[in-house]
DNA sequence: TGGCGAATGTTATAATTATAACATTTAGTG
DNA sequence: CACTAAATGTTATAATTATAACATTCGCCA
């Protein structure tokens, strides 16, 4: 890449960082050159930033670019159903540890419906989603920020989660293993998903049907450890259905 | 209002906040009426949703509206200058305090020409904006949050500050008093501030011209505090190099 | 200095998005 | 049931944004 052409994109991506967005003509003018000039820049690095609608942003800024026309014409996805189930354990007051990752995304918009919550989370994305729900009470666990999982890491989490008087908790996997484990991928996760599930009154665990007979590196609970599992898997249903020991209730969403 | 309009903006609000955007032909098709439709609905409530270039978007999550054509021609506005002077006092390996509001978001973008720094905040917005700088390690102070200033709040942050090697502080205030007294607007913010001034190696306050001779109803310190004050108000530099007593140095920035 | 190629600017044209005007449907009411 | 008014849909047109083609400038090197 030319020496020139980088100059623009860091003067860009700096503007962008505090700026948030910028239109097209802005950049133009802030790097002194035309507006065709910008589009070729954005064109040799699309990661970084991207242009829509003749405006500037940070790449990553962007929402998952998951269509939402599937939620009328094939029915909601698996992610929406499992959020859509999990709604029905939710009451009026509640106070939810909302973990990270990107399950438990599309609950935070129907998170709206209620007058009065408080959500409890160590993860970045869901705090800046929730952050725009007026009704919803929001409590950040800070620490050291992990990009891979957007949510923060430290000694101090699991501490603070049990001194706070959580209702239900709210806990994502990556994985549920056929001898019960459940597991994560990152291992700054442990400390407070298991904070919560000590702490919380009721444990709720999600899981679709792809993170069944999945095993991830960070193993965190057994299924017993939960109080009801989220599911859209019909077959982990009907073995638990068998009569498994220590299983919790089974909460499954049809297609 | 009308029932379905209202029905309408629900289901979009709640989208979003999973999504972040929407296509306006998406939008559309999932509240299974026509974009016009859905455009007029828009209409009706301009503060909640905007449309920019057929994309739906939280109005909040826009940001400030400062056009950054000003930059070139009239030179750069106070906001950037400050954070330009300020930047000139960090260096290499840095772990700061970034203090919350909108005055120093203009130094998050020139973070990025460094190798490698650490970044303590309790600001929402701070937070999101250097999450986007791989070459910054980021430390959030979580807490309640207090969506009038974007940040946390809490008794553990005081704490958790000293608790931190924080080598300089960056500090914005909304008033600085002819008696030297520096203030802010809201209480929580008193205690992370004190806590960033004790900890600190050297600490930078920052604070334009607007807020000169200013009281704001938080108190927490006086210029003698500080090290270095970023200003752009002359009268300011005047009086100090003066000779009032318990001053700071000055830096400050021509228009 | 002349020429070459990359970078940039300019212009024309296509595609998309915005607005306005008018047509149709829908819900409610006497 | 017919009428009305609001809500919604449709279409045409304007404005904006995207793309492509070609012209110009700039820097470099023989």
């Amino acid at each position: 890449m030319s020496d020139r052409r980088e100059e623009r994109l860091n003067l860009l991506t700096e503007a962008l960082i505090s700026e948030g967005t910028l239109h097209l003509r802005d950049a133009a003018t802030l790097c002194g050159v035309s507006e065709m000039t910008i589009r070729r820049d954005l064109h040799t690095c699309p990661e970084s930033i991207s242009l829509i609608g003749g405006r500037l942003i940070k790449a990553s800024t962007q929402a998952s670019a998951y269509d939402l026309i599937e939620q009328q014409a094939l029915g909601y996805p698996a992610k929406y159903r499992l959020c859509q189930r999990a709604l029905s354990f939710i009451d009026e007051g509640d106070t939810l540890f909302i973990d990270c990752g990107s399950t438990l995304l599309p609950l935070l918009g129907f998170l709206a419906r209620f007058k009065a919550l408080t959500v409890v989370t160590y993860a970045l994305n869901v705090a800046t989603s929730v952050a725009g729900l007026p009704n919803v009470r929001l409590i950040v666990l800070g620490g050291l920020y992990y990009p891979a999982s957007q949510s923060f890491g430290g000694e101090r989490l699991a501490e603070q989660i049990r001194g706070l008087g959580i209702n239900k908790a709210l806990i994502t996997a990556a994985g549920v293993g056929d001898d019960q484990g459940v597991s994560c991928f990152h291992f700054h996760e442990v400390a407070p998903k298991q904070a919560a599930i000590a702490t919380a009154e009721k444990r709720i665990l999600l899981a679709d049907t792809r993170k069944m007979g999945v095993v991830r590196p960070a193993y965190f609970a057994t299924l017993g450890d939960f109080d009801v599992l989220v599911t859209d898997d019909e077959q982990v249903s009907k073995r638990f259905e068998a009569g498994l020991a220590s299983m919790p209730d089974i909460a499954i969403t049809w297609p």
